[in-house]
DNA sequence: TGATCCCGCCAACGT
DNA sequence: ACGTTGGCGGGATCA
């Protein structure tokens, strides 16, 4: 023994990180840990290191940082050590590797200190996992849970392999507030108040008894989870890239912020946080090791976010004794901003989506994101789209007048919507070709509203579908194909533009776990969902809702939004389940390649049926690429949205029927049969819609004519719309001309019915059971409708968009709300609950 | 001792 | 087949 090894540590400490790096020093010694100066922060050592990398380093230090850095580092050590050793006098050895110093924590200050904290948007920053293990003397397998953990917070993307783009915190703030949005929405502060008084009672009769819980089973199941959250502008590099499985790590990474977020005291324990993320996934009987192995992780990703300051570990007495805690230590979250909205996704899957590619080519997959697991290709309309839009997107940077004007509105961005707009519509037309104006009327109206009232539309659809059945999820009516793209018409998410400074975030559900909701579409993933996420995105503030809609909802509201109601898109209803139904669907569709996306659709809706996947989610947040330097997220975002039509599908329709088999779960709030509208099941999932309140009017007004054009297209390939008609944007989400309005039961393009009336009574209908319901209808004028177009983007676009029909996303969305069956729960949601909403709780 | 959490096996995925 | 990711949990350290 004594022979080989000489403490672990040592051993260790070859690889260890600053040890080795420096090339003579053995300690030996080990004196344990001499501790570090003050007793007070842990962290300080990490602390002193940091600094010292930093001032040893400049940020930035790109590459030569590497062996550089390695030197620096060993310095730092040095340093460190003299400082602890300055205490215990022993000189220097100790310097070793113990354990702290190989700590996650000081890996990951390590790491931060290669990076700027607010990188120029100008400069894109790339990490190479390899030479960052390499550098840093690490294996890899420390730097993924790093590098998950950012993730989790948008401060990286994934680009490919091994490779990762450094955003720094720039997405912070946004992320946060998605985050926020969504805890609210999952209800965490009540899951946690419910796991508080289980303990409680736990104690009154130790004894025995775990029983009764009943309760808790609700309570912890109840909230679903939803995948990651996204911003829009990153999302799916990450996601699709990496389409592992899980992101388990990511996403509890997400929901451990979420904790902080929501609580009032912003601490949250171990524990507590441990029931809760085990609650989602199954919770009940926790199982001692499950437990556990669940608290290990939190403590690395609480190391990582105590790196980055987020959270400082505290300790909570209670009555039992003292627990170990964090506390948030980052910065407020404002609820603010216009609406985040969310988009939940549905989206069974999750994007899929490979390559890193380019920022361009990233807008493209962001705007029709290829399900699936396999990656799709897009379609090569697409991506003319997509490139046209950037172009746009560089003229608008370059210059900065937009045609629209409005401008107002916070964000820069803003401006840019408008050619993106624009554009976007033209190519659909293009391809399209569609005709008729009336349509361009309801699209504009819509699309109009959309912009007017920010909205957000909630779409709804959420197709219940049938497992596996399913087939194409894709309604019917949809199917036109879009012209060029690919995806099936239906589905065709729209995008709205989002908020400028709203987050605007997208739920993705997952795949996997998928049950729940929805499908995504095939193609395309998105929806949004305004609010509701499906569980209930509500809040916030979407003050520009609430008052779109006000009228009572209230908080509600917001998920609401009429926009969704608008939204619909669908159409076909699919009651039941939706595997069969979809299944005949597909039939009807016709389009092959739709078909064939919807493949993936259905395998999406298989999933989706179910449940809610977990998610992850993501900001969304400039959309792009950031191109240049001169925008700012914001703006980007706002390029984005532009891209992202909104739209707003009116239909409403949904869901109709209950589906047997979905499960209650999902599309609760949905079911509204309108009639016609109707969306499917599956349909459904694609219709959504809304709208974001996020735009400001400034951005409305400019978004009009993008929206306009983009719920044209949506519309027109869905089918909903004649070709030829467009609608306006503004209107979309509210009014659509009633006229346009497709809805279309049928599916079938040709379906669509318009029957205004009809339509918006079931909008109205539907709003209600959304919850919605009242505000929105009465925001919105009885038409509506109108579908969009296409969107692209899914998720992306986030906040504003939808898209729309096609959409399983949008199902999923809505059915991710639902499903969530009991997660949600009261809040937000309209649907969630089926029947009850609240359940509550 | 209980709190932390490093380490690395090994499976899921990609290529 | 092999490389990349990353779930997971044993067991070493720390406090």
């Amino acid at each position: 023994r004594s022979i080989m090894k000489t403490p672990l540590k040592q051993a260790a400490t070859s690889h260890s990180v600053l040890t080795e790096i420096q090339p003579d020093r053995q300690p030996l010694t080990t004196p344990p840990k001499p501790k570090e100066i003050l007793p007070a922060d842990p962290w300080t050592p990490t602390s002193n290191l940091k600094m010292l990398i930093s001032a040893a380093s400049p940020e930035i230090r790109s590459r030569e940082q590497r062996k550089e850095l390695s030197n620096n580092t060993s310095e730092v050590l040095q340093a460190k050590h003299c400082l602890q050793e300055h205490l215990s006098g022993d000189e220097y050895e100790k310097s070793h590797p113990s354990r702290k110093e190989k700590s996650l924590g000081l890996l990951c200050h390590k790491f931060l200190a290669r990076y700027p904290d607010y990188p120029s948007p100008a400069e894109n920053i790339y990490i190479c996992l390899d030479e960052v293990s390499e550098e840093l003397n690490v294996e890899r397998r420390r730097i993924y849970d790093i590098v998950n953990v950012l993730e989790s917070l948008h401060m990286v993307s994934r680009l490919a392999k091994n490779r990762y783009a450094w955003h720094g915190r720039h997405n912070l703030s946004k992320t946060l507030q998605a985050l926020k949005k969504v805890g609210e929405e999952n209800k965490y502060t009540q899951q946690i108040q419910m796991i508080k008084k289980r303990e409680y009672e736990y104690e009154f009769d130790l004894d025995g008894e775990k029983n009764e819980e009943t309760p808790r089973s609700f309570s912890l199941n109840e909230h679903s989870e939803m995948s990651f959250v996204e911003l829009p502008g990153m999302e799916f590099r990450a996601a699709s890239v990496n389409s592992r499985k899980d992101k388990s790590l990511r996403v509890m990474s997400q929901k451990f912020v979420m904790l902080f977020l929501v609580s009032t005291p912003q601490i949250v324990s171990l524990e507590v946080a441990a029931k809760i993320l085990i609650g989602e996934d199954q919770l009940e009987d926790l199982d001692k090791s499950k437990f556990k192995t669940k608290i290990r992780r939190l403590y690395d990703i609480a190391n990582v976010l105590s790196s980055l300051e987020l959270i400082k570990k505290v300790h909570v007495t209670e009555e039992r004794g003292r627990k170990p805690a964090f506390k948030w230590t980052g910065p407020e979250v404002l609820p603010n901003i216009q609406d985040t909205k969310l988009e939940t996704i549905s989206t069974t899957c999750p994007p899929p989506v490979s390559e890193p590619i380019t920022s361009r080519e990233q807008c493209s997959k962001n705007l029709f994101p290829s399900r699936g697991k396999q990656n799709f290709t897009r379609h090569p309309s697409l991506i003319k789209l997509v490139k046209s839009i950037e172009n746009d997107r560089r003229k608008i940077q370059s210059a900065p007048t937009s045609p629209i004007k409005i401008s107002v509105g916070t964000d820069q961005n803003l401006s840019a919507f408008p050619s993106k707009m624009a554009q976007i519509p033209a190519i659909a037309k293009q391809q399209l070709e569609g005709q008729s104006k009336k349509e361009k009327e309801l699209k504009m109206k819509l699309s109009r509203s959309a912009l007017e009232c920010d909205l957000s539309l909630p779409e709804v659809a959420p197709k219940p579908d049938p497992p596996g059945t399913a087939a194409p999820p894709q309604q019917p009516a949809v199917s036109q194909p879009l012209a060029g793209c690919p995806s099936h018409g239906a589905v065709s998410p729209v995008m709205l533009p989002h908020p400028p400074s709203g987050v605007s975030y997208a739920i993705y559900l997952h795949p996997s776990q998928a049950h729940t909701v929805t499908t995504y579409s095939p193609s395309f993933m998105l929806q949004p969902l305004p609010c509701a996420n499906v569980t209930g995105i509500r809040s916030v503030n979407s003050k520009a809702l609430n008052k779109i809609t006000t009228e009572e909802g209230d908080s509600q509201i917001a998920t609401d939004d009429p926009t969704k109601s608008l939204t619909a898109k669908g159409q076909t209803v699919k009651s039941e389940t939706s595997s069969q139904q979809c299944l005949k669907r597909p039939q009807a569709l016709q389009e092959n390649s739709l078909i064939k996306r919807y493949r993936c659709d259905e395998e999406n809706c298989d999933i989706s049926l179910t449940f809610f996947p977990s998610g992850y989610l993501i900001p969304l947040t400039q959309c792009t690429h950031g191109n240049k330097a001169g925008f700012s997220d914001k703006e980007q975002a706002g390029i984005c949205s532009l891209q992202h039509t909104t739209y707003s599908s009116p239909i409403a329709g949904v869901i109709p029927v209950t589906a047997p088999e979905l499960k209650a779960v999902n599309f609760p709030a949905f079911h509204i049969t309108p009639l016609n509208i109707m969306l499917s099941p599956t349909s459904i999932a694609a219709a959504p819609v809304l709208s974001t309140p996020c735009f400001n009017s400034s951005n409305t007004s400019s978004a009009e004519n993008p929206n306009s054009s983009v719920l044209n297209f949506t519309l027109q390939h869905i089918g909903l719309i004649p070709a030829g008609v467009q609608v306006p944007a503004n209107h979309v989400l509210q009014h659509v001309p009633a006229s346009s309005q497709p809805e279309s039961a049928g599916h079938s393009s040709e379906n669509m019915n318009l029957q205004d009336e009809k339509v918006s009574k079931n909008r109205l209908q539907i709003l209600d059971r959304g919850r919605l319901s009242g505000e929105w209808t009465s925001a919105i004028p009885s038409e509506q409708l109108s579908v969009p177009k296409e969107p692209q983007e899914p998720q992306r676009v986030t906040e504003n968009f939808f898209r729309t029909p096609g959409g399983p996303n949008t199902v999923s969305s809505l059915s991710a709300n639902s499903d969530g069956t009991n997660r949600t729960s009261q809040g937000t949601l309209y649907i969630p609950q089926r029947k009850l909403e609240v359940s509550e709780d």
